[in-house]
DNA sequence: AAACATGTTT
DNA sequence: AAACATGTTT
């Protein structure tokens, strides 16, 4: 099934009629809302996973958290469509470093991806962020991919369990299913977990929709939601987006950042019975480093829902419901590696910590000169070049 | 239960909110579409019916649109409810016959009605209808009254049955309830019945909800259907308005209106459940002469639930089901009568037809004379006053 | 028309 | 938690 056909669609975003803010490229919706101090990891260790072009330490995960650093929270972050006025739902809570090393970007870039070069705007940036890092790419274009891969980073999330054993408990998390049920506002905390976490790190969540007639769609809240005298949509400039950030939780073992849907998956004019699922991907500079994908139901009842939904799974009846409405009930497993190619695993990105500016130097022009000799000809070659270029320039190459 | 404190309440409008055409009294949305052409009364006989102040011929409905004569269409009319920017989803079609004979207007007018002065938007009015005479009244007020009367002129509505007599038609009426179920959206034949029809007269239709707790507030269509890319909201001015008046049929028998509910009774935001009447009042400037309710609910499957509400019913169910949600189901009983008063039925208009300008302007005297005489000092009297000399101005009893 | 889906009330 | 209310699918 074709759905590139979307590009000439002529979908509008509810934000424009009811006259909501949007700056000249309404698709980009990027927020980083204040840092709040976190833990930075104390040593690095040898990396495992993908062996290409990786020159890294690794951190456990259990050391991983143990400092000080910076959990920036980005808010949604609509996807380039190609069509005019379609934003999406998308939420990227990105967990940064402060205290890093400076690394070299050794970066695999997928040049099929639909990649659309970055913009922001700017007030709906946090100063204290490098926004420009924060960019359109694969995981908000028209099409985001589903395909689970954990990565070299090792990236998981994890939903929380509830504290609530009563069968009214705000949200419940079906194994089997791989799906969250959850009611609509409620909070619920997901756990990441990243190895050799980089300070440029940040974790994007994107809603879609399983079902392939839709998953080209944006999600977005529905009509009766909108209204602008919500309370929940006071002082609140996404009011459109269906996943809302609320905050995060440092830890020692994980991230915890608290994620709330704000519209049920019952919402008329909206997500509308669809079946839903959440995107997270792991993402540093716009790369993807991991996936990972839930399922969602936002509905009243979320304990019955999950009762009835597994006893359809088991009754072999939910072949039937997950293609139609829910789409495949998103497999928990999970391959290491992205798709391979030529040149390595696409869509990652690998950093070769180093401590001093020289060696760093050294470094980049190494991996300029790997990227001139195996790159094939074409766009993404050039843009590598020039990444290492920049590098270089920006550490006195220039000044012999 | 007083319910007058929703006059200091701060309810808002949603068609402010989204931006939608307000003029500067937003209340009143009055409109005429163009005139259709009907038939006139031919004769004229003695009226049967309230006798004071009466001195009219009769008509019979056989042959009351026997003639050509015009009806008058006329779009929702929010009443003034006392707050700001409130306003309500009325509509009322005028009848009008354009050939009439002049006619001395006797009125009563009730003193304690909350009768707000007449006011209109110029752009909500067609040219061809003198619509000074379409005002804000008692039936448009906070808390309409929901009296039945049949008044001096036998006002009758009836719900013309469906042709499909499948169990998934449009619409079903259920005699017992007096209570119409109406899919979203699709048009419901109603049949007035007027006796001694005037030119002037018209039919107010006005939404209102039947639990006390609601009846003071307007019913508004919900976030959802006022979307503005709503198909059936293009080229309509009142997109916020759940009863709509698509056209209107003449016959030999009875007037016929097509009503449309642009809501469902379960719309989140909107009716939400809440139980509904359609109160229609038989009105000539302002006054109203007779009143009709009809109880709605506006579902997905009107066959099923008319047939649970009746079996509810039946079951002596029904008092907790209409005394909670559905209000008392509109008695069919009639009055015929409105409150008495001492000087006469009140909120009801009477006409003199006659022939020639000379007795027109004795008879216009004579009713001068009797208001002067008969009616306690007040407002009402002055205005009754005015009337009067109004009329006799426009005769040219300023000549001599 | 019956079964199902899904929010609300009891 | 079960019953009910009410839109949708079969
Ligand atoms: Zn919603
Ligand atoms: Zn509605």
């Amino acid at each position: 099934m074709d759905h590139t056909n979307g590009l000439n669609s002529n979908e509008t975003t509810p934000d424009n009629r009811l006259g909501l803010p949007s700056g000249p490229l309404p698709n980009d919706q990027s927020l980083l809302i204040p840092d709040v101090v976190m833990h930075p990891p104390p040593r690095l260790t040898p990396p495992v996973g993908h062996p290409s072009l990786v020159h890294q330490n690794e951190v456990s995960l259990h050391q991983q958290f143990q400092g000080n650093y910076y959990l920036h929270h980005q808010q949604p972050n609509p996807h380039n469509q190609g069509f005019p006025v379609s934003s999406q739902g998308a939420q990227y809570p990105p967990m940064m470093l402060q205290n890093g090393n400076p690394s070299i970007l050794m970066n695999t870039f997928n040049p099929m991806a639909n990649y659309t070069p970055a913009y922001q705007q700017a007030d709906n940036c946090n100063s204290e962020f490098n926004n420009s890092r924060i960019v359109e790419n694969q995981a908000t274009c028209e099409l985001p991919s589903m395909e689970v891969f954990t990565g070299n980073y090792d990236f998981h999330v994890n939903v929380a369990r509830t504290l609530d054993d009563s069968k009214r408990s705000a949200w419940e998390f079906s194994e089997v299913l791989n799906k969250l049920f959850v009611m609509e506002g409620r909070n619920v905390p997901m756990q990441f977990k990243v190895k050799n976490i980089n300070p440029s790190m940040y974790v994007r969540a994107v809603g879609i929709y399983c079902d392939p007639d839709s998953s080209n769609k944006p999600v977005l809240r529905c009509p009766n939601h909108l209204r602008v005298d919500e309370p929940l949509n006071i002082d609140y400039k996404f009011i459109d987006h269906v996943i809302r950030c609320n905050n995060q939780q440092p830890g020692s073992e994980y991230v915890t950042v608290l994620y709330a849907m704000m519209c049920r998956s019952s919402c008329i004019s909206g997500i509308n019975r669809r079946g839903l699922a959440i995107v997270f991907t792991l993402e540093i500079e716009g790369r993807v480093l991991g996936r990972q994908v839930i399922a969602v139901r936002v509905c009243a009842s979320p304990h019955r829902d999950r009762m009835l939904e597994e006893r359809r799974l088991s009754k072999g009846e939910a072949s039937a419901l997950l293609v139609k409405n829910e789409g495949p009930s998103v497999p928990n497993g999970v391959s290491a590696d992205s798709p391979s190619d030529p040149i390595g695993p696409l869509d990652q990105m690998y950093f070769v910590p180093v401590n001093n500016c020289d060696d760093y130097v050294v470094l980049a022009r190494l991996a300029l000169d790997l990227v001139k000799k195996d790159y094939p000809e074409g766009p993404v070659k050039e843009i590598e070049i020039q990444r290492y270029q920049s590098i270089l320039n920006t550490m006195g190459e220039n000044q012999h």
